[in-house]
DNA sequence: CTGTTAGCGCATTCAT
DNA sequence: ATGAATGCGCTAACAG
């Protein structure tokens, strides 16, 4: 005879109407104090919790956002996923994740799908075309993280500023010949900061010597080695640190010394670019704080009302000088 | 006029009662083939969608399911959770995801405040009690990953089973007095394979060295490495990887040489230990594999008929001989 | 095989 | 400030 506590069982044991008692929850200010206690007693004595799916069959709300990512197996996923995941149990909301395997088409089916059960979207480094995203926006309140697309709201990086700074520090080392080992061309951060380091390099008036572009893993990384080798450079560029330390690993194998002979220098800081040896020299990207603060501007975006929410952001990338960038072999002593 | 499409606009389309469409979707061979087909082509036509909340409403049944990890920003989760959630979409379900943070108050809290929004759950090395377990499985299907509690269904690994690969490799190799560094004794997983390496040290004749417990990170195998120095030992197994990639970081530092000096096993198989420098000798677990495992088994747990569901697994688990391990420095020539 | 009726739990008019 | 009535979209009996 229990079964779940509804809003008329407290109803009756506050000995009011079930519209008094759904006010209580919602609008809390248009209940008299007293049977507003009464009421609030009542619900926790009976451990009343809302029944969600009648919520949603009339507020049209779900309470849900979703979350969409390519790959969580690639390391630079996992704490965005927990920075968005995280700020949305602050907000009250629960995250529904998809990944979606790297597969473009998959993403298209999976995010039409998603969309219909939650208020708002994430989408991590969406592959979809950009009119896919500014039709999907028309529907549900979206933010991209890592994805910039006319239109739409997005967190993004600033990757500009990231291969900006590698390209000082390795000119500061001496530097003169530098290698770019670039990601998979469909990748769009993989276009940005190959088109970045050919801006700075040129700025700078340094050599660059384009390797490739290969698959955004460990082996992809390894299998630019050879090139690497063939380019005649003191240092390389890289797209990203999983793809960094397999260049190290393979090139060590050659029996090149990193950084010794070969300075280089990965990208996003993963976890383990530190754990690694030497330790990678990389660009810190803010991956957790990216998360939140989608999470963050979606609930903007989400609001019924609320002011016009702030502008997207453009987080701020940070060199870490470690272990695998040096002086040039090749490069007069310091103080030239 | 338009808004979302109901099924009264399909029935109306099809020339049918609202009761006709539903069955269409439900159980379709209820229905006459012609009209069905005619109910499918109007829905097609519309672009019906059933409405979910209301769906749930009347069944109680929301198409989700809950996943519970401590950390996804451990290694050790992604693949898990990334397993889960395939198998969940090849299910039709949702997966809505939660991050505990390795905070065992809020673990209870969340899953239960998750528990009551999903069909199901998932918990990921669960940190709970046993008998909260229990009481939640009295409310939901429920599988664990990871940690075994008596009637509760769990996919589990064979820790005996990788221990007792990693004594008789490390005997083999001709190691007699070998270290275990610990994980955090309130680990289920922890103190399972910590009693697996006692009993199987003493089993195969050799000298268990216990170094003590430590956290579960990088740094926490770091923080290993003086006590491993003064223990005299020629080898030493970790309680995971990333503790043991942070012991053979600190050994190095100390100019200890890893595998000569000291040879290093870890547990788990995360992506980077194949990466780093010397790859490292670990067990492998099936991680990705639990993950969809689980879920068929929490689907069929589900289910409102079906026959009672295979008995919960035990996954194999199995040595990767790499870079961290060799022939003890001490031991006689082989042949012996 | 199909239509009719009823109601899931709740938020929201509109009265009072 | 509170209550009675209505319906969100759908499924589950029961008739026919």
């Amino acid at each position: 005879m229990s079964g779940p506590v509804t809003i008329r069982d407290v109803a009756r044991a506050a000995e009011v109407s079930p519209a008094t008692v759904s006010r209580t929850f919602l609008r809390p200010e248009k209940v008299d104090p007293a049977t507003r206690e009464r009421i609030l007693d009542a619900a926790a004595r009976l451990d009343y919790r809302p029944n969600r799916a009648a919520q949603s069959l009339i507020t049209g709300l779900t309470g849900n956002i979703g979350i969409v990512v390519p790959d969580l197996a690639n390391p630079f996923f996992p704490s965005v996923v927990k920075g968005i995941q995280g700020r949305a149990e602050e907000l009250g909301y629960s995250a529904l994740l998809v990944d979606t395997d790297e597969d473009l088409k998959r993403e298209s089916e999976l995010v039409a799908a998603l969309s219909r059960q939650v208020d708002g979207l994430v989408l991590c480094s969406a592959r979809m075309a950009d009119e896919d995203l500014v039709a999907l926006r028309e529907q549900r309140p979206l933010v991209l993280i890592n994805r910039q697309v006319p239109g739409v709201a997005a967190v993004t990086f600033d990757n500009e500023g990231g291969i900006a700074q590698e390209v000082v520090h390795l000119k500061a080392l001496g530097h003169r010949r530098i290698g770019y080992v670039a990601g998979p061309s469909t990748s769009y951060s993989s276009r940005v900061r190959q088109a970045a380091a050919t801006a700075e390099l040129a700025r700078e008036g340094l050599v660059e010597v384009p390797i490739g572009s290969f698959a955004p893993s460990f082996d992809g990384g390894r299998s630019a080695a050879e090139k690497v080798l063939l380019a005649d450079v003191t240092a390389v560029m890289v797209y990203n640190d999983v793809m960094a330390l397999g260049l190290v690993n393979q090139l060590t194998r050659y029996g090149i010394s990193v950084p010794n002979d070969i300075s280089v220098v990965g990208y996003d800081d993963i976890e383990f670019a530190s754990m690694s040896n030497p330790p990678l020299t990389t660009v810190r990207i803010p991956r957790e704080h990216a998360g939140a603060l989608a999470m963050s501007y979606l609930h903007a975006l989400m609001g019924s009302s609320g002011p016009a929410p702030e502008p997207p952001a453009r987080l701020p990338t940070k060199l870490v000088f470690r272990g695998t960038s040096v002086r040039a072999p090749s490069a007069p002593p310091a103080g030239d």
